[in-house]
DNA sequence: TATTTCATGTAAGTCGTTACATGATTGT
DNA sequence: ACAATCATGTAACGACTTACATGAAATA
């Protein structure tokens, strides 16, 4: 139940339209917690059926004409609510983990170059958060807002350092020639199929 | 898609019955790919119903009855497949930033004793993964498969490592005092409601 | 026999993804 | 007028979560 309160504070920071909402998750809020339009706009929809927003009085009510929202003081209420309630840590799903686990058993074609363009990806990231952070958070700012969302933003920084450095690491392991040379791995793993 | 793949390489490594996955989850595969026992009865009967998989001859049709499973050679052939076909990382959904973001908003209350929670959970899992690479990959290892297997724990351990390490410094800044004190957000935050 | 534990499943509801539909505005 | 774009939605489906149901085996 993560994404109505991503909303409530977006709409917080800046009272938005559904579509400036979802240009502004592709940017800032999106890069820890994702959403699609449709997901917005029916979360949009049960937050203000629910009181939490409400439609800003400019707005008309025809399809396909600007609406914005603004948070009520009982959404205010409800993300203070849940921002000081603990939660447990989702377990993790990393789709490249569990192929790496299923290539040692039935081979390792395509990763290696799947890698390389996640290595890639991640190098680019890596560099726009760092951009931001010196664009944004100069040495010595020093208010505690300001101090939690440079600590957020590092936490992207530190993130995309680790996954750079371990998917050098992961190359390294794939390319290095093993005891029998790197590209025998399939035939041997079929020959021992079936075993514990 | 990748929960049947996650299950067809569990079922590779060794033939099990949907509960035995279950404790297989919750132990090594878990740590990169989570599931829980309904989500893997209701994968192997379509595994089943595809001919990925089938039942072992021994096994019995009754309810209650223990049922385990073997990977047919199209099963493999479909985790080859999705193996080596190239995948675009999945944008990350962290709650803990998440929170963190809103409380620059509604204020920090109860986050310091959450962020003390995570830490330890984190702490705890680092600890649990290196005890793992200790036990089952002393140095010297070389074949392909172990050094998959170990680089893929290696990302579980440095980002246990890293995530023990941004909490520590999250702490930092949330308890080091500000120009007006570290406990005055809620109120400030109140008063500049609804700026831009 | 009664209780607990093992083991397999059903059902309902929410969340996320993909594809599509519709109205308004702007520029040519 | 026409096309492109902005903007707001609907519909359908699959994935995930939570709660519950049922049968078999062990044990007290």
């Amino acid at each position: 139940m993560s994404l109505p309160h991503a909303i409530l504070t977006a709409l917080l920071e800046k009272p938005s339209s559904g579509l400036e909402l979802t240009r502004r998750f592709d940017r800032s809020i999106g890069y820890f917690w994702s959403a699609t339009h449709q997901q917005i706009y029916r979360e949009l929809g049960r937050l203000e059926r629910d009181g939490l927003i409400r439609a800003l009085p400019s707005a008309t009510a025809t399809r396909g004409q600007k609406k914005s929202y603004e948070v009520l003081p009982e959404g205010r209420a409800e993300l203070a609510r849940w921002t000081a309630a603990g939660q447990d840590p989702k377990p993790m799903r990393d789709a490249l983990l569990l192929r790496l686990r299923a290539a040692a058993v039935v081979g390792t074609d395509g990763i290696e170059e799947d890698l390389r363009r996640h290595l890639a990806l991640h190098r680019n990231r890596l560099a726009e958060y760092e951009e931001i952070e010196c664009r944004d958070f100069p040495p010595g700012s020093d208010a505690i807002e300001d101090r939690l969302r440079h600590v957020v933003l590092r936490a992207g920084i530190d993130l995309e350092t680790f996954w750079t450095r371990w998917l050098a690491r992961a190359l390294d392991e794939l390319t290095a020639p093993g005891p029998n040379g790197p590209s025998d791995l399939a035939d041997e793993v079929h020959d021992r199929a079936g075993e514990a």
